[in-house]
DNA sequence: TAGTATCGATACTAAAAGTATCATAACTCG
DNA sequence: CGAGTTATGATACTTTTAGTATCGATACTA
């Protein structure tokens, strides 16, 4: 398996930094490609190299934002409050929950995109919460469709995070469906 | 008041419903106001005169469409579960969803857009809720958000409405909410 | 019939996604 | 050290689309 050639440049960290951080001053529609590479220091063709597409793109940055689901506390109430507010430290995250509803809106037109979505970044929270939970496939999509649909809403109208109060009632009210 | 020159055309209806129709057809990126001109049989110009951008296009075609909330039965259970299912209903028509979570994309990077989506297509819902569940503001808005979060984000993942079983779920759990 | 405001058509500018090309840089293997 | 290989940055390009400008034609009012 040796190598040839030039090795890649490890540059996705600098790249995914760069996306965020450009989604977060310009939001989605005007974070351009070549804005996001000059950001991160790299030519526009190396991230074209990478990532098909802008929404592929986005969507890895994503992936690898969220990454592995931190599940503390032992019972199943802990682990629901853990995941949720775990989630919405996330969405609050620079950027985040931007890069997200952007990429949400170019794959409901786009099935390849909206099964990227689903396979890369939902698929992993949804089984490891089936597990963690022992819910049905339909019951953890349900929660995931609350938590992560409330959230992002809530950014969306307002352009701030969800305040702890309210994030508090979101806790308890899920908890409560889930007893 | 009387008018002079050449009246306008009442062409927004139509505007609206072409609207609506290339967006569930192409996706709302690739809606551009030229072809959604000319499925509305008028020219991208006179579109330009009534909107001022794509963004206020689209965000008038969903008051439009969401129009007045029919609240029907007598108690604030039976309003919970009406307002839900209406809106439900709504997302659920073709290209809704895929318009709202466009305008929503625009919004975040776009505070005049996000005043007028909160303003024109929000405030309408959060009051009257108010008064009819003689709820806070905060816990109309949190409502809101659990409700069109949720119903969005399951359009945006399967790019298909919310089965009857889980709309049916979702209504339990925030009616024992705002029990 | 004169005045006025909207209409459709056309042309245009500016921005941005994505592609193509190529000289150069960085690595491996012999 | 040199040949082979692959990635990089720079540049140029095509295509699409939002939004603007212009203008003759049209539909109304007074």
């Amino acid at each position: 398996m040796a190598q040839t050639g030039r090795p890649r440049a490890s540059v996705d960290a600098a790249v995914f930094a760069a996306t965020l951080k450009t989604v977060h001053e310009v939001g989605y529609t005007h974070a351009t490609v070549d804005r996001i590479a000059a950001e991160a220091g790299v030519a526009k063709t190396t991230v074209y190299r990478r990532w098909p597409t802008k929404g592929a793109l986005i969507t890895a940055c994503l992936v690898d934002t969220f990454g592995p689901l931190p599940l503390t506390g032992t019972d199943r109430a802990d682990h629901i409050a853990s995941a949720i507010r775990y989630g919405a430290a996330k969405i609050g995250e620079p950027g985040v929950a931007a890069a997200f509803a952007g990429v949400f809106t170019d794959a409901i037109g786009d099935p390849v995109l909206r099964d990227i979505l689903s396979t890369q970044l939902q698929d992993p929270y949804r089984i490891l919460l089936q597990e963690a939970l022992g819910e049905s496939e339909q019951r953890v999509l349900f929660f995931i469709d609350v938590v992560i649909g409330t959230l992002l809403h809530r950014m969306g109208m307002t352009g701030r995070p969800m305040v702890d109060a309210d994030l508090d009632a979101l806790v308890e009210m899920i908890q409560r469906d889930f007893k």
